[in-house]
DNA sequence: TTTTCACGTTGTACTATACAACCAATTGGA
DNA sequence: TCCAATTGGTTGTATAGTACAACGTGAAAA
C-alpha cells in the first residue's frame, strides 16, 4: 500500500524526531567521555586540520561561550591544543593532539560499529539509497 | 558512482548525527513553549488516550524523576491533568487537557510545515522510500 | 587617532537529565 | 494474615549543555 505524500512526510517527521530524542543519551552511554557535541567538534577539527573557536561556533550554530567552555573541557582532557596565530594576536588556532586523534578514532569506531550492526542485514542498494536520501534531506 | 557498504554506513552515521545535533535547537526555536521532549510526551498521551508517568518513562527511556518534572511543568502550563486511578491509589493517569490538545496540534502543524517545505520537491516515490527506510532503521 | 569591530572568557541563569533517598500504596509469600 | 518486597511517584542534589550579557584585548576602519 503506497503511502500518500502527507503520510510519508508524517512518518519521516516522527522517525527523525524519535531518533533525535534518543541520540544524545545513546551517545553518552556509548562513549561517556565524549558527548555528541564534543565528538563533532573534534571531528571538525580533524576535517579542517585546525580552526578557530569562532569557526566552530558559526558552523554548529553554537554560542561562542558554549564553544569556549567545550574547548576548555577538551583541552583539560588533553584532546586539543591552542596555538597562537602569528597574524592576529586575538586568535587561537585549535588543533587536535595525538590523544585527541586517538579518542576521536575510538569514539568514531564504536559509533560506526553500532550503525553497522543496525544496518547489517540491509541490501547494499538500500543502504546507498538511504544515505543518498539523508544527504539530500540535510542539504 | 555507487558507494560501498562502508561508505554508505559512514554517510548515514554522519548525517543522522548531524541531524540529532541540530534537532533540539531547531525545535526550541520553532516552538519555544514546547521542547522536543514535552512535545513527544504530549503526543504519546494523545496516542494512548492517557497513561501513567511510569509508562512514559519506560517508553522513552527516561528516569521517572525526569518525567515527573516534565509532567509537572506541563501541568503548570495547563496542558495535562492527573486523574486518580480507582484501582490503584498510587497511580495518576495523565490526560491531555483541551489546551494541551490545542498546543500539541499547533506544535505539530508548525513542525510538519518545516518538514513539508524541506521535502517539497521530492518525488512522491522517494518520500515513501525514505519513510520506509527510517521506519526500518528504527525498528 | 579615535571609534568600531572581532575574538575569546567569565558571570549568571535555565533546561534537561540522572541517581539516590524517600513516602505511600499494593502485592505476595511464610 | 501480616510483614517484606515491589511499584508509582516526588524531591534533593549534581552535572552537562546551552544562551545571553558584560567584559578585556587586539585589529581595522573612519
Amino acid at each position: 500500500m503506497p503511502a500518500s505524500r502527507e503520510e510519508s512526510v508524517e512518518i519521516i517527521q516522527r522517525e527523525l524526531t524519535a531518533f533525535a530524542r534518543r541520540a544524545r543519551a545513546t551517545a553518552a552511554r556509548l562513549h561517556p567521555q565524549l558527548s555528541l557535541v564534543s565528538f563533532t567538534l573534534l571531528a571538525h577539527l580533524q576535517d579542517m586540520g585546525g580552526c578557530r573557536a569562532t569557526d566552530l561556533a558559526a558552523h554548529y550554530m553554537l554560542d561562542k561561550s558554549t564553544v569556549s567552555r567545550q574547548v576548555g573541557a577538551l583541552e583539560r582532557l588533553g584532546f586539543v591544543e591552542r596555538r597562537p596565530d602569528p597574524d592576529d594576536q586575538r586568535v587561537q588556532v585549535l588543533h587536535l593532539t595525538p590523544a585527541g586523534c586517538e579518542a576521536l578514532r575510538e569514539a568514531h569506531a564504536s559509533r560506526r560499529e553500532v550503525f553497522r550492526e543496525r544496518l547489517a542485514d540491509w541490501p547494499e542498494e538500500d543502504l546507498a539509497r538511504f544515505a543518498e536520501y539523508l544527504v539530500r534531506y540535510s542539504s
